[in-house]
Formats: structure tokens, sequence, C-alpha cells
DNA sequence: CAACAAATAAGAAACGTTACCTAACTTGGT
DNA sequence: ACCAAGTTAGGTAACGTTTCTTATTTGTTG
């Protein structure tokens, strides 16, 4: 998502485009001049300016050119000289090309985030927050989105370096199956950050930026238990380990401290969607009969949603037969016709750690390089609509 | 949103990382083999393989090993030679340089999309099936994402050509602002489509994929009818002319026909985020006194839903009190605790014949470049819980 | 006035590919 | 034997930058 971030510096040069590609057949090898020629469909063809061409309209050598626009600290052209190139620059409209740039430098200015899925809320708001932190500091976001495939997920873990980014923020929707990987990826060349997932789950020698569930789940426990209720039902992810939050012995442990026997504790389980969720749940309340639970804590907001959905369809009434707890707090969590409580993780906080610790790697502006940084944020409850008092 | 798509055809190429950048102290300028010596720090360093090296342990020239791992159509390659080339390769773990593929031959295999908003559940999953579409066509997604600012938009479609992609599916805000943009843009060499807006406001020559508005709207507008609506509100764009599905004039038409004067039509305005709908909304409801309407058509899916929270929080049951409809027919209205109404966009076929229609652009296989292709897709009207007879 | 440092600019070699053209081996038909 | 055609492989020049090194000019000083 390349704001491009023109390394022209402060030269005003005019929005005009510049147009690359001049077909196979280039005509005139030496004279870019050739002022746009019309081709036989009528549209203009004009082929890409390049440095060299500002150069010579300059009358300096390419080199020159690229030092002065590039504004390069040492060496000193003339102010007179400097003004010609940025006159010649602006003039033709001259725009570099990354991908040359790239070549020669290794650096890309860009910053690659893996994702499971962009069309969860929780994801789409991450990669929208991380694109506005990274572009803050010159560098664009480049979104991998995993479409809920984990094949996708590990291909594009795995390939990481295929990407060519400067750094890498990757989300993954389970840890400890990628255990290895990840070791050896933080000790690869390419800078990377984990994030998000899994309070426990990392002592991996690796940069990551994570949530701390446990505070905002317990506060999540505390106000359920407190409003009387005494069956809860988890709904949690569809493989055992695969990223979650308030994972179901987490739950179970803080729910045990409080007398509610782990009999009293339902664990559903169901993909990341909402549909998923929806289905899952579902089924599960058509067959529960007497000792439904009246609490359910959702593995993310979308699932909460699906969640929600199943218990009205269901006929039961939120949160008067089902108080539901979901995890993110997605903006539009406290928008929806029944608001739903949430444990909130922060967004803001979070993406602009991760971008904090990529760039200092990324620039080498880090310490001791060996040791990995690992940054926790708290999380809390949001108590809102979808939560109150339990009616057995 | 590239998944690599490895140019090395079938080839099993085991997935190991190849990684790059060697610092600025390179050492052994011609010998790539240095078996990946550990640095100071315990890190292990390995420079980039190169096709070069691919070439040299199979004992043959880079030109020959790039023209057996692209498996190029007519240079025929003996059978032996190619397994030796395929060997090395597996054997180094080598990977394509993206980056100088793409210098050299103009092409970059990605396609970007111009989008306005990412945290918006219609342009996240427009993005999510374009990106599946390109994919199975080869090409990467590039996500350009205007954060909802219009500067930013601006510059950005501006500066398309500094993207470095084969061509653009943009979504604009407002075709009629672009106008002129876009028609010397389609002009231009970089192939794109324009995307979604505008019915009738299209008589741009440029290549396009739309919805029309008017069958759904029209859908809308006959149901509520049937219920006994007469009093409506419009939820509409902030400036007039934006992105807008059903115009304020188009409803107002359609309304009129039916006898409903349009003293009884209020056209508000709001921003298409789910906040600034719900807080305009909420003054609205809070200052209109008897005459408050008893439908409300929104101009998305997002707006509607901050509609909906905004009647809520007012102390209005929808339906009961206001039906609420909105345009897009995102995947979580039917998940919605109050699910909701909406006027279906053909997602999937919007994404797949954009990707036809760009797709045959950038590969010439067009009959006639000069004309542009228009495609249409009709919307239509789902009905769900949001909408109920009035109850005036 | 010679000499030396700074200031300024240019030359050339990368970066990792692909594209175009030429050269060397095979054949097989006469 | 010999030459066309066919087959197979290599040489070299791009692509548009940046970076490293070298050359020129200018100004200052003993």
């Amino acid at each position: 998502m390349p704001l491009s971030s023109s390394s022209l510096g402060e030269g005003p040069l005019d929005l005009r485009k510049g147009f690359s590609r001049v077909g196979k057949d280039q005509v005139a090898k030496e004279h870019p001049a050739q002022e746009d020629g019309s081709s036989t469909l009528g549209m203009k063809i004009q082929r890409k300016i390049r440095l060299k061409d500002v150069a010579e309209l300059a009358g300096v050598a390419v080199n020159t050119a690229s030092t002065i626009l590039n504004r390069r600290p040492n060496s000193w052209a003339s102010k007179e000289t400097e003004a010609r190139v940025f006159k010649a620059a602006n003039e033709l409209g001259y725009r570099p090309s990354k991908t040359a740039r790239a070549l020669q430098s290794g650096r890309y200015h860009s910053i690659g985030l893996l994702i499971q899925d962009l069309t969860n809320p929780f994801f789409s708001t991450l990669a929208d927050e991380l694109e506005a932190a990274v572009e803050e500091r010159g560098y664009d976001l480049i979104v991998e989105n995993c479409r809920s495939s984990l094949v996708r997920e590990r291909h594009l873990f795995n390939d990481l370096t295929d990407l060519e980014v400067d750094g890498m923020v990757v989300w993954l929707s389970d840890n400890s199956a990628f255990e290895d990987e990840l070791a050896s990826a933080f000790k690869g060349p390419l800078p990377f950050v984990a994030l998000g997932c899994g309070s426990s789950s990392l002592p991996i020698p690796v940069d990551s930026v994570v949530s701390n569930f446990t505070e905002g789940l317990q506060q999540a426990v505390d106000a359920t238990f407190d409003l009387g209720h005494r069956r809860y039902a988890f709904l949690s992810a569809l493989a055992e380990g695969q990223a979650d939050g308030s994972r179901p012995d987490l739950l179970t442990r803080m729910l045990a401290e409080k007398g509610v026997p782990r009999s009293s504790i339902q664990i559903l389980r169901s993909s990341h969607s909402i549909d998923s969720a929806c289905e899952t749940v579902t089924s599960f309340l058509n067959s529960c009969g007497d000792e439904r639970p009246t609490a359910l804590f959702a593995i993310n907001d979308l699932s909460a949603i699906g969640a929600m959905r199943a218990a009205i369809e269901c006929g039961l009434h939120v949160p008067k037969d089902l108080s539901i707890v979901g995890v993110d707090d997605v903006p539009m969590a406290s928008y929806l016709p029944v608001t739903l409580s949430s444990i909130r993780q922060r967004y803001r906080k979070i993406t602009r750690a991760a971008a904090d610790l990529l760039i200092a790697r990324i620039e080498g502006t880090v310490e001791d390089p060996t040791v990995p940084t690992q940054v926790i944020f708290p999380t809390h409850f949001v108590a809102r609509e979808s939560v109150g008092p339990a009616v057995s």
C-alpha cells in the first residue's frame, strides 16, 4: 500500500505523470526527446524519463544528478548545478524507478504484513493502522493475505524472503506450529516482528509485540461471574493451539478459582470466520438442553458476532438468555445493534510498537541485535450490551 | 499481497529460504560458495543466490540457466542440461529476484487496487476477492489504501505510474471529480479499470465495471412503500456527487413516481464511516420531532450500521420505529443482531470481470484497444430484519 | 609562485535478470 | 566428404539506478 514517498525531497516536482513502457519497439536509442510521438492508435506513448535524460538536459553526469536529487549528505554540488538539475527534473516530470533503485541499493522502502484474513475487521484495522505507522517513517506497507488458508500461510511465511521488503510484521495463526521457522527466521537477514498471539507461548527468541490477555480475560471472568454466570461456553479455534488470546485452559483455570467446575465449561471449536462460528454455536445450542451455558466467550469479535446471531436464531435473547464476550474490540463492536462486550487489544499501540521495533532493526539502530525485544501490552474488558445478569 | 508465483514452473524446488543482503561488506566477489560463514554475532549470513551461481554449479552459462528455468518456448535445451540446471537450482535454493526481473522485462506480475478505506468491510472484501481473482491468473495484488483521505486519493491516483504494477483497478470516491484524469489516464500506457461507482456517471471512455443500482434501489423502494412507508431519509455522502449507488435524486425520482413528495424526503450527509453516520443520524433524529421518517436508506452498509446504532441510542426500535436499508450487502450484514436489509452488489462477479478486463488489456488480447469496455452488473434488494412495516 | 586542500564533477562498475545475436556442435542427404 | 539444416549453448548488451573511485577546477597559503 505504498504512498509513493518520493525521495526527491521538497522539490515541488509537479505531480504530472511520467509514463513508462515504450513497447517492444523502441525508436531512437539515444534521443529521449522525440517529444511524445503518437502511436498508430492515437494513444500517446511516451518513453520513461530516466535519470540520464534529466542529466543530459541539465548538462551534468547521471551520478551528479542522482546525488543532487537524492540530497546525499557528503557530495556538495554547487547551488547553481543543483538548481539546473531540479529544473530539468521538474520539466521532464522525472520519477525515479523504484525497481532500479531497489536492485542497486538492496533497500525496498517497504514492509510486509502477514495476516490470516483481510476480511476480518481485526486484521483490516491492524493493516490500516500499521500502514499509517510505517508510512510516517517512510515505508510502504505490503499486505500478505493468507485468506484463512493454513497452507497459504505456511507457504507465505516460508517464502518471506521472496517478498523483497526490508522487514516483515507477521501474525501467525499458531506460533507453536512455526516455532522452528520463527526462531531460524529471526537469525536470518530479514528483520521481522512477530505479532499478537500467545501471552505465554513465546519463549522463542524473536522480536515480538503481544497482548497479554490474562488481565482482560480475568476482568471478563470477574464481571460475568459477579453477574451470576455459572455455566460457560468457550468458542475456540478449530485446532488446538491456534491463535487464541483467551485459551481454553486459561479460562478454565480462572473459573476453577471461582469454584466453577470444568464440567460447567463447554469448549466449542470453529474456524475464525463469522459463518463457521454461527454454525457451530447454532448446532451446539440446539443440542444442549437444560444445561445451556449462560455466558459465551468467543475467540474473537467476528466469532462473537456469529455466535450472537446463532443465539438469536435459536430464539434466545442476548444478553438475557446468553451473554457474549468477544476478543479484539474491533471498531464495529460498539456500533452493533446489540453492542458487543469485548476484550480490547490496543491496535494503535501494537502497530506503533511493531513499526518502531522493526524499523530499528532495519536501520540498525538497535543496541544488541542478538537479543530479541518483547513488548507486551495489557488488555482490558469492555462491558457492553451483550453481557448482562445471568437468568439461569 | 503477492503469493509468490514462482516462475520456476513445476520444478519442486524445496521451499527453503534463499536469504538476501550481505551487508555492506561483501567478501569474495566471485566465490558465492563460502558455505554460509557465521558472522561475529552468530547470525548466519548467506549471500543471495544468483542465477549466476546456479549456472556455475550446473556448468552452463547464465542465459542458458535463465532460459531453462523460465521454460521459454523456443530455446531447446537438452534434457540433460535441463536436469542439471534444475538440480543446481534446487540445491542452492535459488529464488529469482523479482526486482531484477522487473527492471529488465518491464513486467511486474502485479496489479494495484486503489480503494478508499481498507477498514470498510466492503473494500476489504473487494480486495480479498480481487486478490483471489488476479492470483488465479498469475498476478499479485498491491492494495493502495487512501484511508478515507481525499488528498491521498488524488495523490495516489495521480501517481499511479509510480506504482510499478502492470495495471490498476481503481475505485474512485467520485468519478466526476476525476473525469479528466480518468480519461487521460486511460489513454496512458498503464492499463486500468474503473470500478463501481455511478450507474450513469460514466460517459467517460474508460474500461469499467459498475453495478447498476437502479434495479436494487427500485426494489427497495417498492418493498418499503408496500410496507407503508411514506416518510424517508437518505443518508448520503458528505460531498455532492461522491460515490453513492443510490443517489439522492434517483431515490427522489422513484419515490415521486409513487406520490411521495420531495418534502417527505430528508437528505442527510455524512462521511462513509460508521461513526460519522451514527453521529449525523443521532443529531438528526433528536431534532426532527413528529415528522420523523419511518425508513432510512444509507449510502452503504457501514453507514447503515451506524444509523441503526443511532436509532437504538435514540430509543427507537429497528425496524418497528425505523426501517433501515444499506448498500453493498457486506458479508456481515446477514449476521448482525438485527440483520441488515441491503442492496446487494455482486462482489465476486465484479472482481472477476475487472480482473478479466484488466488482464486482457495487459496481455494485449483485446480486439480493439481504443474502445473501452463497460461491464454492468445488476443489483438487487435483499430484505432482512432491519426492514418492517411502517408504524406511523 | 609553487603547492596543497578543498570543492566540484565525471567515469565506471556494480545490482540480478532477460533479450538478441552469434558460434559451435550434430545430423543426414547428396 | 561436404554443406544445409537443425540443435544446443555462450557472449554481450541492455534495464535505471547508486556507489566507489578518479579527475578536474578553484581558492588559500607559505
